[in-house]
RNA sequence: CGGGACGUGGCGCAGCUCGGUAGCGCACCUGCUUUGGGAGCAGGGGGUCGGGAGUUCAAAUCUCCCCGUCCCGACCA
């Protein structure tokens, strides 16, 4: 293509808006541009790397036998209601009514429209199945944000598997990793699998695939020493005993004042935050539950909801918190409650010589026995892993590291087979439910992962597996006629290679045309100008190492197919 | 949803405190000069100042309401 015909609005100045790195870029390049909070147009530059990272992807489902389809992006609310997920998905489902009154929804994900076109399968002789499509999912989120990282409009690549059984789920999410494995590389995009929490979606197992980025918004753990690495939410840790202090009687004290863990533990006769219960008191759908965790661990709030199954959290008012306990935050605990839930955290089974709220303003317990004196109605891993702590596989201190979730993959089982009705006969003739997977890749997100992973101080670094264009041929002066034609015979030359090439014929300066094409991140460039044109030669510069190299005019189209082909 | 900031040409900003009918840089158009790292000079085009209501002779500026955008947190497959 002729840059002097496209639309490539460059801008030397990113948006105000804009602060993560992909996010200015893609804007400056002139890759994307904003409509409104969390939808973005993609212009023609945009438009190209994202197909080209949706057809990395088509590619890799394809081989792993997987159909594409392409199913409505809008759907009744029956369906919805069917699955239950109506209610589940609440403010984050788009919703509208259409002119006979009947409730829509614009599709957040696609288990419920694929599971029921699987009721059409009716034999285990036709198993397994991989469908997949690359659509445009609509949620509401509550805060878009990062430029196309955080969206409420996106395209996702998202497959699901049918099997008769757990083996069949089993080896159909195993290939989907190695696939995904396959298709992070050919993006260059250094994706870490992790384990993950399952949330909405339910299910038995999920992994996460995790690209390393400050503009990411989770949190891994992971052990350099053995490779574990899990999702904060899912995470765990091997922690150090604790010596309990020597408390054996139950004692009230008073603690005028005293509202925090950290002022507990300076107090005169009070206790070190490894000492203390944290008692936070949570509404799980409705219903006051006390979690429990050590003084100085961190509730996470994810791992409370996979324990429970509730769909609606929060933290409890302090006029509910007084009301069902008797006192403010910060004199709670849950000796001799006995009405309410209370889910504690691992690391406080069989501690004793414990300090905690008395439920009544300014008085503590000391000397508490959890096993004595608390009613805990369930043990769960509740706790945040810190950085630091040890693996809980080799021991290693552990590393928490800010991704962003590139991708996901869960083993959903049965719940949605069930309910929808798809169904098989299996060989003894029984009717059973089609055994689920689901698996997601967000192409734009993606796309801006690989910005994010791909730039520098003058521009994107695109891949070449994903550029808009693998090699931009430089004219450095349009007025130089010798110039013009020997680049107009590289371009020509290039394109019936077969290279995605693009010719700046534009009669800009030549500053200009290397601002714009380091800019917008063009992997090879080919500089013609007269300074070499007549010695028969052109420049070569790589955009990664900016070294530029003298080519001979005859030789530069073997030497950049060359390079081309080996890249990809 | 809580906290904070902001909304003035395509992009970046000033003007608002103290009302007088909009300005700067980049980009754009024309001409001349220039031409290997975001050119110079001259001339020019483009803005209902987010929207509505109000106060006033007069509102970008003051008042009220609404809308939108960004950041932090909450939340989130």
């Amino acid at each position: 293509m002729r840059w002097s015909n496209l639309f490539i609005p460059t801008l030397r100045d990113a948006p105000a808006d804009a602060e993560a790195a992909s996010h200015k870029l893609l804007v400056r390049g002139g890759f994307i541009r904003q409509l409104h909070a969390g939808h973005y147009s993609l212009l023609p530059l945009g438009l190209r790397v994202h197909q080209k990272v949706a057809d990395i992807v088509r590619a890799e489902m394809d081989a792993i036998g997987a159909q594409e389809f392409l199913l409505p992006a809008m759907h009744p609310a029956s369906i919805w209601q069917k699955s239950g997920r109506w209610e589940v998905m609440g403010d984050e489902m788009f919703r509208l009514v259409d002119r006979k009154g009947a409730d829509t929804a614009l599709g957040m994900t696609h288990e419920e429209i694929f599971t029921d076109l699987a009721t059409e399968i009716t034999s285990y002789k036709s198993l397994p199945q991989i469908w997949y499509q690359i659509q445009t999912k609509f949620r509401d989120e509550p805060r878009p944000k990062s430029g196309l990282l955080r969206v409420r409009e996106f395209a996702m690549k998202d497959s699901y598997s049918f099997d008769i059984d757990e083996a069949g789920l089993d080896a159909n999410f195993a290939r989907h990793h190695d696939a995904y494995v396959r298709i992070f590389q050919r993006l260059s995009l250094p994706a870490m699998p992790v384990e993950a929490s399952s949330g909405a979606m339910g299910g038995s197992g999920s992994t996460e695939f995790m690209v390393p980025s400050p503009a990411g918004e989770d949190d891994v753990v992971r052990c350099g020493a053995c490779g574990y690495a899990a999702n904060v939410e899912r995470a765990t840790s091997q922690l150090t005993p604790v010596d309990d202090r020597d408390i054996p009687e139950l004692a009230r004290f008073p603690t005028p004042g005293i509202r925090t863990i950290a002022t507990l533990a300076k107090v005169e006769g009070g206790a070190g935050a490894i000492h203390q219960i944290k008692t936070m008191v949570m509404i799980l759908d409705g219903e006051v539950t006390l979690a429990l965790v050590r003084g100085d661990h961190q509730l996470n709030l994810q791992k409370l909801q996979d324990h429970t199954g509730a769909i609606d959290i929060r933290p409890a008012t302090p006029d509910e918190t007084l009301e069902h306990l008797g006192a403010h935050p910060g004199s709670l605990g849950a000796v001799g409650v006995e009405k309410l839930r209370i889910i504690a955290d691992l690391a406080l089974e069989g501690r004793s010589g414990l300090a905690t709220g008395a439920n009544e303003d300014d008085w503590h317990w000391t000397g508490v026995d959890v096993a004595r004196d608390i009613g805990v109605t369930e043990w769960a891993d509740l706790r945040e892993v810190t950085a630091g702590e040890a693996c809980p596989r080799c021991g290693a201190p552990l590393e928490i590291v800010r991704c962003i979730e590139a991708g996901h993959i869960f083993k959903l089982g049965t719940s949605y087979s069930a309910v929808l009705g798809a169904e098989v006969l299996d060989p003894d003739g029984e009717t059973r439910p089609l055994v689920m997977g689901s698996y997601g890749i967000g192409i734009g997100r993606a796309m801006a992962a690989a910005a994010e992973t791909h730039h520098d101080d003058n521009g994107l670094v695109w891949p070449v597996s994903i550029a808009p264009y693998e090699a931009v041929v430089t004219i450095v002066s349009m007025k130089d006629e010798a110039s013009v034609s020997a680049g107009e015979a590289i371009y020509a030359e290039l394109r019936s290679r077969g290279i995605d090439v693009l010719l700046d014929d534009r009669d800009a300066r030549a500053g200009v045309k290397f601002a714009d094409a380091e800019l917008i991140g063009v992997p090879y460039r080919v500089t013609v100008g007269p300074r070499t044109v007549a010695d028969g030669e052109v420049e070569f510069t790589p955009r990664a190492s900016g070294d530029t190299t003298r080519v001979g005019i005859d030789s530069i189209v073997e030497q950049l197919v060359a390079i081309v082909n080996e890249q990809d």
